[in-house]
DNA sequence: GTCTAATCTTGACAGTGTCAAAATAAAATT
DNA sequence: AATTTTATTTTGACACTGTCAAGATTAGAC
């Protein structure tokens, strides 16, 4: 336990504040995520966290890179299982919904408009956000090679086209538009028969 | 020119609110457009839009419903064209992602978290959404017969599932990640060999 | 020409992000 | 051990947001 309270420096604020941001924002959404009650929660004042963090959209972004890694850590440990290349594939694909699913408010953060286009991704971010796509278009090609996934184009245009998709049918449901919770399953299961190469009978 | 000035009262509030707030949303974005502002621009006091609209949020989903409308009324005016299913099908395609990326904020608008999660999206809304989805599935139906897309599953899940492909790459480009501007063409590309039936060569 | 209903304004409140300057404590240096 | 430097945290302030309540102004109905 290292838990320190009431002396003046907080001791650990930084992660402290990422950590109570997490749990405000998987509550309450983005919108109830203010500077200052998050200051408030941790038990600090309301500029303190700006000490650490730039911006409000500097903490987002923090937020935001942690779940690249955690995706990536998924998909990785995905990966080094033995297992047939198509099941593996299949596999991914009800992992990616269900994180999006399950995490929404952070899948929202790392794809969504907030940083991409209103604020300004740090470049720690797009590092991290980067290397998840590059790992995952090196694991296109072999889908590729395996006949997974069709060849009819660059790893690049059919990596991008198939995660377009997985990742539209993430926002519909996060959004909760034409698609309800009833529906992931077969809707995801759709997916699965639209993306793969149709089997040669 | 219905142009009447410096009275009391406006005369023609409502559409002028909406057509400003339309302004300021295509140049500035959702970010840019705050309710003192709008009222500003129109030459009327703070409060005054209130009187027309209950809330941001009801003068946001009129916008919007307004976006579904025009996204009827083009795939109305395609479909009535004498033309190739599939050619026809292409050019929906296209015309789809065309929409979204020059009309992008009130695409946001129209599919985004701001109205359907975070805010509350008007009934008149909700029937103009689902009128346009399902005219979209009613063609689907179409080309389902005209085995354009495939028959694997019902309208309803193919729809669905073909949509959310369209989503996914639309909000891609708008919100810039991964997918520049340049890929545009050749994505929209794969992205209708994709979801296309695999010609029986 | 008076009354009523529609329309618009002023004032106010609580909330937001964030900057500048001052306060405090810990670490480094002498 | 005393002093200086650096790392933290706080208080005060500003401009901005959405929106409510109460009053002012005007248009249309009788």
């Amino acid at each position: 336990m290292t838990i320190q309270k009431k002396t003046y420096h907080h001791g650990d604020l930084i992660s402290s504040l990422i950590k109570a941001a997490s749990d405000i924002l998987q509550e309450e959404g983005v919108e109830g995520l203010s500077m200052r009650k998050l200051a408030d929660k941790v038990g600090v004042s309301r500029t303190a966290p700006y000490h650490h963090f730039k911006d409000k959209n500097e903490l987002l972004c923090a937020i935001a890179e942690a779940g690249f890694k955690a995706q990536e850590a998924r998909l990785q440990s995905l990966l080094s299982s033995h297992e047939a290349s198509e099941k593996r594939f299949h596999r991914y694909v009800y992992q990616y919904i269900e994180f999006a699913d399950t995490q929404r408010e952070v899948y929202d953060l790392m794809y969504g408009r907030l940083i991409w286009k209103t604020g300004t991704p740090t470049s720690s971010l797009k590092d991290a956000s980067k290397q998840t796509f590059k790992r995952w278009l090196d694991w296109v090609e072999q889908l590729q090679e395996d006949r997974v996934l069709p060849s009819n184009n660059s790893a690049l245009r059919v990596g991008q086209a198939s995660w377009a998709s997985l990742h539209g049918l993430s926002r519909l449901l996060i959004d909760g538009i034409y698609l309800d919770r009833n529906d992931i399953q077969a809707m995801t299961e759709q997916m699965i028969q639209t993306l793969t190469q149709p089997a040669s009978s």
